[in-house]
DNA sequence: ACCGAAATTAACCAAATGGTTAAACTAGAT
DNA sequence: ATCTAGTTTAACCATTTGGTTAATTTCGGT
């Protein structure tokens, strides 16, 4: 009856917790989440929530992090390549390819950093992240004559836009120009990945 | 002692409530507004908030769609002049100019949208808009040899992309990258203007 | 001065919600 | 078998929240 209900190990309760409360706050942020729907979706008692995580900031503290880190990585590895061309590839490709797989992963984000300002830079450190590597990266490159010399800052600014936004916009994408087929705008960014590239290169890689 | 109240002119109070509605609902999104903080801000009682609008929801549609139509002719006004040049110049334009004014606007848009896909076409008919316009536009001027032959549709996205982004993503870069100082970020879009049409001359305007 | 309709308010209500508690259960150690 | 510490649950609680009601006020028209 009560099937692959994994008593004896606490911590396996506490994962099945944390991906229900993944789900559901990606779903619907902060204030739309109820405890009840997390505690349903994992299986189990509303007070083995607080049992685990004492509140429900506390709870989502935790998955906003653990989001957080499952994504940053990515992107800060695709710096260690010395080709600016590979480089700034994996980079957009970490952006896509990510958020390919958790597509309410960047209006999560966005949606808490209007929320909550001030928590998002502690938990900024808490995790690691630094913008400003980008932007050395790139001012390195211009300064070493790979790229044109531009704003580093814009640049960076115009990658991530081209690369995150239209998971902002998804729904409204799938919806007014996609006709509702969500396939469809799956290989829109698919082909992304390249026509970003193409307008890096036209735009800011130096031409022989 | 209760200085300005508007009594008797029913439509007066209806557009305090609105102002102090969108207020609320631009800056906490619909989940996170109450309506006691509404009817605070407005400087009346509950009551009224029910007694003018109903429900909560039907008071959100309104200043959604207030909100919607607040900006998009702006967008859509662009598109008539004739030059390419001018009119992608003032799209970009209208976008920065019209969320400068209003930064919480892209953030409440985007939030709701993933809210309530469904409600989003509807209220999009109400309003009267159709993003097929501009890549429309966009196709008609590359057919007419006055811009390069590519991906219409992704020329737009593009350009919207590097317009909005930097607002939803704006608490974050003040923080991280404009060290807190909001003036900063504000003087880096209006440079934005600027920088992004070089972008479309570059990569979309026939050079000759 | 008075009437009636619209506007406004205080008090109230039911449901939802985050959180707590005390008791019961589980499993490994002795 | 029993003890114990960690786990799980049902029931409960206080507060919040959207919404309602009935009474009162306001004000233009007569």
């Amino acid at each position: 009856m009560d099937d692959l209900k994994n008593k004896q190990s606490g911590n396996v309760s506490e994962q099945v917790i944390l991906n229900a409360a993944r789900d559901v706050f990606m779903e619907k942020g902060m204030d739309g989440a109820r405890m009840q729907e997390i505690a349903d979706k994992a299986g189990i008692n509303k007070a083995m929530l607080h049992y685990y995580f004492r509140s429900k900031e506390k709870l989502f503290d935790k998955v906003f992090v653990e989001a957080f880190k499952e994504f940053w990585p990515q992107v800060q590895d695709a710096l260690k390549i010395e080709s600016p061309h590979e480089a700034l590839e994996s980079i957009v490709q970490a952006y896509i390819e990510t958020f390919m797989e958790k597509p309410y992963l960047p209006n999560f984000i966005l949606g808490e950093l209007h929320r909550t300002p001030e928590k998002f830079g502690l938990l900024m450190n808490e995790v690691g992240i630094q913008p400003k590597v980008i932007v050395d990266f790139l001012q390195q490159q211009m300064e070493m004559g790979y790229l044109k010399k531009t704003n580093p800052m814009e640049m960076m600014i115009n990658i991530i836009s081209m690369c995150v936004f239209p998971f902002a916009a998804r729904p409204l994408m799938i919806q007014l120009l996609m006709k509702n087929d969500e396939e469809k705008w799956n290989h829109f960014m698919e082909g992304r990945k390249e026509s970003i590239m193409n307008i890096i290169k036209e735009c800011y890689f130096i031409k022989q």
